[in-house]
DNA sequence: AAATATTTTTAGATTGGTCTAAAATTTTAT
DNA sequence: ATAAAATTTTAGACCAATCTAAAAATATTT
């Protein structure tokens, strides 16, 4: 049976928040996106579970299984579409179309998608410059860059490193980075090349030149 | 407080009945058209009562307001023109856009609507042929008729049709009919209540009664 | 390790929309 | 005009989604 549109909300929230945060995903995480309570969420939780669309165990962190994720995948990428199709074509602002397109995302209807998309050209970026997804879900891969190439306020999380020798592991270890992690330059001291950056959703550390060197970077 | 997707669709429903026939509008009519029960209906008429969209006194007949109308004609307004820009501009068929555009006609977006018809030139007729009311609910004026009050020799061209459930459309598919077609009247059998027309500049065939009274068309 | 604070879950109530079954009213037929 | 039939309404229940308040579990502090 088809999903309601709570439960696409719920599913889309997840999703973004696994994509925005690094950390586990708990309850309360969900119930400020949706501006609802915590024990709505546990209910609506149970509900998502029952029908295999997450996995959860209570009081445990949450994870969207992969039918979950096709789902809210689904729906970035009708959201995405739509935003597209107010901007390029009805001539609205970027930012005023953010409301409607949370609307027309709930659309359904399967034939549609495919036709707008086709309509826009398949896009594979919306006016805020966020990905779309394919019909099967995936995201266009972005050029990876060297962390030391981006400019202050952008961010990207680690997809590899350039020298791969033990002690710069080591190094990476103790800055508590990993593969996945994500990274945002705070800031830029020109006077020794350092940056300031942000790791995963802690505190900043200052990186040399090296370091930001050595790190490949999917911008995000 | 705004209304119900649900609510909205009784009203729809209310102003299709009154549109349609001339009768008045019973409980069960509505029951019927949006297949649900009576007592559901009952319910909701009570509610929309409440809420001064319609007149309603028990086991009487039912009215829209002037603010249950105003409701309603925006409703069909949307409704229109999502269809045309389903079928204009994203290539479906006029007879496959009907249940997506009873959902885009609930999204709830002011201006959207008239940029959407800016967007698609304010067109007066949708890809049914149906009348779009203005964004005041001004139905366009003109004066169509049955194709089945036509005599021998008489033209008309196609502008809408009466009813237009699926199988009908899938009728008028196979006869090659559609909206603008020309239609001329070559004869009319009394026999058996038929009229052979001559369609397009095609071949002429034989229509049923049923047919040639579900066919509005301009004469020309 | 115990005490405290925070988070999460449960329990129970509420609202919107629906249903079935029975009662009330109106319409139709005899 | 009365009986029978059909329609409409009421009464009472259910489901989805939400809430508040209290209980349970986890995390943090000392």
């Amino acid at each position: 049976m088809p999903l309601t549109q709570t439960e696409e909300n719920y599913l889309k929230a997840i999703f973004t928040i696994a994509d925005r945060d690094d950390l586990p995903i708990r309850t309360n995480d969900i119930a400020k996106l949706l501006s609802t309570k915590a024990s709505s969420v546990t209910d609506m939780l149970k509900k998502l579970a029952e029908k295999d669309l997450i996995l959860y165990e209570r009081y445990k962190p949450i994870t969207l299984s992969e039918s979950g994720t096709e789902v809210a995948t689904h729906l970035i990428r009708k959201h995405r579409l739509w935003e597209t199709f107010l901007v390029e074509n009805l001539g609205f602002n970027w930012s005023e179309v953010h409301h409607i397109a949370e609307q027309l995302e709930h659309i359904r209807a399967p034939e549609l998608v495919q036709r707008l998309a086709d309509y826009l050209d398949n896009p594979l970026y919306d006016p805020h410059g966020d990905p779309i997804p394919d019909a099967s879900g995936h995201f266009p891969q972005r050029e990876q860059v060297l962390l030391g190439t981006l400019k202050p306020g952008e961010c990207g999380r680690l997809c590899s490193v350039v020298e791969d020798d033990a002690s710069f592991l080591e190094v990476l270890n103790m800055l508590e980075i990993k593969i996945g992690t994500l990274l945002e330059i705070e800031g830029i001291i020109s006077f020794d090349d350092t940056m300031q950056v942000r790791i995963g959703h802690k505190q900043s550390k200052i990186l040399s030149n090296k370091i930001c060197n050595n790190l490949f970077v999917i911008q995000a």
